[in-house]
DNA sequence: CCAACTTTGTGCAAGCGTTCACAAGCGGTA
DNA sequence: TACCGCTTGTGAACGCTTGCACAAAGTTGG
């Protein structure tokens, strides 16, 4: 799969030398970054934005991997993925890196979001501010409960599940999001890829069958709730392990 | 820091064949579980729970990981790390194998959970029924708003923040999910954290700074979000590339 | 009891992601 | 201009995770 295309072969671009514009093999560069480096650059650019409304325009390594969680080398790596646009020896313009970022992500194009099931996450969801204003409007909401219908929740009305190719198509949804009950969301996500949705977030706590070419993400809080759970489990282990020992967990010694 | 416990030197442990009781190296075993690998332990809970419901009491690798959408070597990889509880030429009993990955997860234990921020997404929370009939009684909320301090949501009184301390020792909560806007959420962990809390799931989007001992997981929408709008800018540069070289995405010929 | 068949559990190798460490490069200074 | 100090970008090593392939171990049927 990989080196097939040879059009850049032998040909050195510099990109930091040809300016500012994004170069032409942003293709190869972008099916190349690794997945867990692009959920980082996304966590880049939300601090880079707040640095931006504070007034900041040059940013470290250093300074930034601290404010984003991570170590200075990762981020390094990570942005190098993208491209050299850093300064040796000053650090990133931090609008430069934004923009670039933006660019990375595909954040230039609007990408409209269709929820399903508003229930209470979906009018959560519906009403969620982060939304819109970080490029991602919510364009139509869909429910199975013929009540439902025509209400307007977070000023979009709610259509019927029976509409959803329709309305997908002329509203050009591009993402759709899950959040109907269990039984529910295999059914729906059917409907959403014969709609033509290819990107899809599921809050539903199953494990959702697709074609190759859509991609799921999804967030299951029970799961979220049982790592934490595990954790609390090893660490009360540990615990009674130092106890075990002689030392309780916190060094006060329980038989010495 | 590792390898300093001697307790099992020597000893071979064959758990399966000192019966079904937990061996005493709980401890080990568990520290020993890859991280991932305890995220898809959730998964699998889950898809067992339905097995139970449906009255399945064997099933093998290959189904199982059918439907938690993994490849079985993996699977049973995963299960090995927890012990050894199949049959060979049978596969699992379905309900030894529940109750054993809820060991290792710790779900025998109650965890009860406080949520701070009563918005849209503390409401949706709060009345989510995924929680309690997973082991996660919701036992406190809270707000900011001296408005909604003693409102039921969910059927449980909102307390206001400033008594956070108090009622997360009386109520002995474990977790603690934040759902408050960004600006306030690092001032609510550090809150959490001297309340006792050591597990945290954040919903706001900022990189909360922690002591070592207190584990946080984060779900950050508008990252999920990005990374999905990653995957359809790769997709759409995967079809230009395939239009410049004179194939359409869908095998139509437009430059021939 | 034996042979054939099924499925688990795991050693091993390949792949991916992270971390280290340092050369390369840039701005500032004399 | 030449030097110095600082920071980036990246080759290479390391460690974790995945997938393969098969021996071990059990069941079933004769």
């Amino acid at each position: 799969m990989a080196a097939q295309r040879g059009e850049g072969d032998g040909v050195v671009t510099r990109p930091g030398e040809t300016g500012t514009e994004a170069p032409a093999d942003v293709r190869e560069r972008a099916r190349a970054i690794p997945e867990a480096a692009v959920a980082r650059l996304a966590v880049y650019l939300r601090v880079l934005s707040g640095m931006v409304e504070q007034g900041v325009t040059t940013i470290s390594s250093e300074e930034l991997a601290g404010a984003a969680g991570v170590n200075s080398a990762k981020l390094r790596k990570d942005l190098s993925y993208i491209g050299s646009y850093g300064t040796r020896g000053v650090g990133y313009d931090v609008e430069v890196l934004v923009s670039h970022i933006e660019r990375i992500l595909g954040l230039t194009r609007k990408h409209s979001v269709a929820v399903v099931g508003i229930g209470n996450l979906g009018h959560a969801l519906a009403n969620y501010g982060g939304f819109p204003s970080r490029g991602f409007p919510v364009a139509a909401l869909f429910d199975i409960d013929p009540d439902l219908t025509g209400v307007p929740v977070g000023g979009i009305p709610v259509n019927h599940i029976d509409d959803i190719t329709t309305v997908c198509a002329e509203r050009e949804v591009s993402i759709g999001v899950i959040a109907t009950p269990p039984q529910a969301a295999q059914a729906v996500c059917d409907r959403l890829v014969s709609a033509g949705v290819q990107c899809i977030l599921n809050f539903a706590p199953v494990v959702l069958q697709v074609p190759d070419y859509v991609e799921v993400r999804k967030v299951d809080l029970a799961v979220e709730m049982q790592i934490l759970s595990f954790h609390v489990a090893r660490r009360a282990d540990e615990a009674a392990g130092d106890v075990v020992n002689g030392i309780g967990v916190d060094g006060v010694v329980i038989r010495p």
